[in-house]
RNA sequence: GCACCCUUAGCUCAGUUGGUUAGAGCGUUCGAUUCACAUUCGAAAGGCCGAAGGUUCGAAUCCUUCAGGGUGCACCA
């Protein structure tokens, strides 16, 4: 029995950079990407579970990084694992407009090549730059998400600013305006006085420095003395809170005094609230309404006006007072100190630790304004589709605490509700362009009554919501789009359905819906996670996802985060070129355990290039002892035993991955076939083979057959094992097999361990 | 202020419900190699598992306290 030769290729080391343009190739002429076709060649029964993820569709603004394609792999290997299992798989890939971010991405680029700001260009000529860069961006991340490997639905693609998905949030908007859900009002924003937008709550992040708390009496003959840090707000106070139990102000609660304050006149009435500290500062607090949330809320209680003295660019209005109106908000604090020391009405002036408000895109600093704006309530009971009445809030945190949905690492759960339960009312209008239009029509600044018909403007109704512009039937007036945009999140929220097609009933929907896995990184935790929760519970009365698995965050080696500015990037396009996309992927799975940081280095995506290589010359020994006769050899003890051990490792691995352990399962399959398959399991056949007497009946030949037959079947399931991994280098390797059950290895059968058969 | 996470070999990290001499990768040192693998193989050095108590026949693992590092949220007059 002459053994066979191993194909010639293996004769070289793995090329990557060879290989895997040309297994790209087969996977697209395959099509196996869509769970349809799987049906029709058969590869997946008709009948078969689905089993769904939506890829987290990346912004618009650029280039994919390693973050990105962590999330890749991860998602790529449950895909491939859960296809080649079986199931009627189905990954819908797609990208997000990211409103602000992209826009001020063009913005900036504008600015510095044209000197020319958004207003210079118009709204429609910008946003013809906007959309420009963003379809640029879309094609390089598309191509970046097919270098990598990932077997997503090209067919089904969507874009979070499409016609489909534009629909589905008219569609969502309506509703939940028609239920009570979305208000217009007049609340206090997070403004950024530098993108010239409100943000969200989630899109501030809060900065450690040291403040000045100054303590002072608003005038000679005040009873009270107050602290602040903000003393430029002060010329906005309506009141002077106090703890109720407070024993020194008892006497003075309900007074009302007028002073003259650094040029402004105040009418402030001395009032009692719990939300005042009496440890703090002197125990009273001066209450500006306009400029603080919880002044704010102190005055919704109370009834106390409102005084708006700092404009949308942190200037001082002219309510501000003769003194300071007009000037930059720190310059009005300069002012006002000063004031105070010539007046003898500061007390102290002391270092105290506080926090900054920045916003999370633009870097500005926060100020806090009164707006009207549109806002979704959590609080409110409102009825679900499925007649059950509740708030969001309880909704969000039922799903969650009923086991519908878990979340992977269990510790976010806590985290999850700690958020929920100090979620504020959600601002979805912004001041910007690109973004979905608010769908609503206005009669502004008023109604204009039809000569003749009067009494018609009593049936008018000033506001519409719409997505085409209204027909007024009953007033001159032309109704009018809301200027603002929604925010990016609000369309996002609605992703793992509107991708589907709703608000069509869709077979996709039906089939797909709700998801399998949503996994991304734990930093979008709230933006994301929570607001699918949230708009899929009252839209479809349903889950989004059963399961939430978060990765961690990918870092230097130094644990830093991969920054230009830092110039610490590693790109993965560069990495895929040097070492594969295999060695990529496998150097952002081992070692990543759920939930946790990982730290990457170059030389660890190196170092994974050499197991593609050693699979590549696993094959060649193995096939180079190969024959097809031995596929019906007798099979002795000793092969017998490492058959079954690799059946325990391909029990081990699915239970990993079950798990979301793939880190635990990388390892272990990296392990199996590098120290005992290739180390020991064919060190010992070499004295087998050599052995051989060429005779099918004697045992040296039949020892040899055995063997022969049990490396094939060791590599041929260490390959299906290896799969979801490394896809390149194991499908470049099933080509070459003279045996196997399927034309490509990505939709071969996932190795059964509980039978006979490896 | 309220939570959470991390601390194990020089570096990066596993060690999943407590169970024999604590593991991997990279790095270091020594050796082998006409042999599937210029990307290979073997071996060695290197750890009071952050500290101190406790529970237990038995603790890296469970409990308490503390220290250092990090994160989220709140407060921020």
């Amino acid at each position: 029995m002459e053994p066979s030769k191993a194909p010639e290729i293996f004769l070289k080391p793995y090329d990557p950079a060879m290989q895997e343009p040309r297994v790209l190739a087969l996977w697209e002429k395959g099509g196996y990407g869509n769970p349809d076709v799987c049906v029709e060649k058969g590869v997946t029964k008709t009948d078969a579970p689905s089993y769904s993820i939506v890829l987290p569709p990346p912004n618009v603004t650029g280039t994919l990084h390693m973050g990105h394609a962590a999330m890749l792999a991860i998602q790529d290997i449950l895909i491939r694992y859960h296809r080649m299992k079986g199931l009627r798989t189905l990954w819908l890939p797609g990208t997000d407009h990211a409103a602000i971010a992209t826009q001020s991405v063009v913005e900036k680029e504008l600015q510095k090549k044209e000197k020319k700001t958004r207003h210079d260009l118009g709204r429609e000529e910008f946003l013809k730059r906007v959309e420009d860069f963003a379809q640029m961006s879309h094609d390089t991340i598309v191509g970046q998400i097919k270098a990598m490997g990932a077997s997503v639905d090209w067919s089904r693609e969507a874009y979070t600013l499409d016609e489909t998905r534009s629909r589905a949030v008219q569609e969502a908007f309506k509703r939940m305006y028609d239920a009570g859900l979305i208000y217009r009002g007049n609340r206090i924003v997070n403004w950024d006085p530098k993108g010239q937008t409100t943000v969200s709550d989630d899109e501030v992040t809060y900065e450690e420095t040291t403040g000045v708390l100054y303590t002072f009496r608003y005038s000679k003959d005040f009873p009270v003395a107050i602290a602040t840090t903000r003393p430029e707000t002060k010329v906005g106070d309506t009141a002077v809170a106090v703890h109720p139990n407070d024993k020194r102000y008892k006497e003075f609660i309900g007074q009302k005094f007028d002073v003259e304050f650094a040029g402004a006149k105040l009418a402030l009435k001395i009032i009692a609230d719990t939300a005042v500290d009496p440890e703090f500062g002197t125990g009273a607090v001066g209450v500006t309404p306009a400029h603080s949330f919880t002044d704010w809320e102190i005055a919704q209680r109370h009834e106390l006006p409102l005084v708006q003295v700092i404009d949308e660019h942190a200037r001082m209005t002219e309510a501000a007072g003769e003194l300071v109106a007009g000037k930059k908000a720190s310059e009005a604090r300069e002012r006002i100190v000063s004031w105070l020391k010539e007046n003898d009405l500061l007390d102290k002036e002391e270092q105290t630790p506080m926090n900054i408000a920045k916003a999370d895109r633009s870097g500005g600093t926060i100020e806090p304004l009164p707006k009207l704006q549109w806002w979704v309530a959590v609080d409110k009971e409102v009825q679900f589709p499925n007649g059950k009445t509740m708030t969001l809030k309880e909704w969000m945190k039922d799903v969650v605490s009923s086991g519908q949905i878990k979340i992977v690492p269990e510790r976010f759960e806590k985290i999850y509700y700690n958020w929920i339960d100090n979620l504020r009312p959600w601002c979805i209008s912004r001041q910007i362009w690109y973004g979905h239009r608010i769908p609503v029509w206005y009669h502004e600044p008023k109604c204009i009554p039809i000569p003749g018909r009067e009494s018609d403007i009593e049936k008018c109704i000033p506001i519409i919501v719409s997505a085409e512009r209204p027909e007024c039937k009953f007033c001159a007036a032309q109704y009018h789009q809301d200027l603002d945009t929604l925010d990016t999140w609000f369309s996002s929220g609605l992703w793992t359905f509107s991708t589907l097609g709703w608000p069509e009933k869709t077979r996709d929907l039906e089939m797909y819906h709700p998801t399998d896995v949503l996994e991304t990184g734990y930093d979008i935790l709230f933006f994301w996670v929570a607001r699918m929760i949230l708009m899929t519970g009252f839209l479809l009365a349903d889950i989004p996802f059963r399961n939430v698995y978060l990765h961690g965050l990918v870092r230097d080696e130094k644990g830093r985060k991969m920054s230009k500015s830092l110039g610490n990037i590693i790109d993965p396009l560069v990495m895929i070129q040097k070492y594969g996309a295999d060695a990529a992927r496998l150097s952002l799975i081992i070692g990543a355990s759920p939930g946790n940081d990982v730290k990457l280095s170059e030389p660890r995506v190196a170092g994974y290039k050499n197991f593609a290589n050693k699979i590549w010359n696993i094959t060649r020994f193995v096939l180079e002892n190969f024959d097809v006769n031995a596929l019906s050899a007798k099979l002795n003890k000793n092969d017998e035993v490492l058959l079954e051990e690799a059946k325990n490792i391909a029990r081990e691995v699915t239970k990993n991955i079950e798990e979301f352990r793939l880190d635990l399962a990388a390892n272990s399959i990296y392990h199996f076939v590098w120290d005992r398959f290739a180390a020991e399991i064919i060190e010992e056949s070499k004295p087998i083979f050599k052995a051989d007497d060429g005779s099918p009946s004697s045992p040296s030949g039949q020892a040899a057959a055995s063997r022969r037959y049990t490396l094939y079947s060791i590599l041929y399931a260490s390959l299906k094992l290896l799969h979801p991994f490394m896809p390149f280098v194991t499908e470049a390797i099933w080509r070459e097999l003279p045996q196997k059950e399927a034309e490509l290895l990505m939709v071969a059968r996932w190795p059964q361990y509980n039978s006979r058969n490896v």
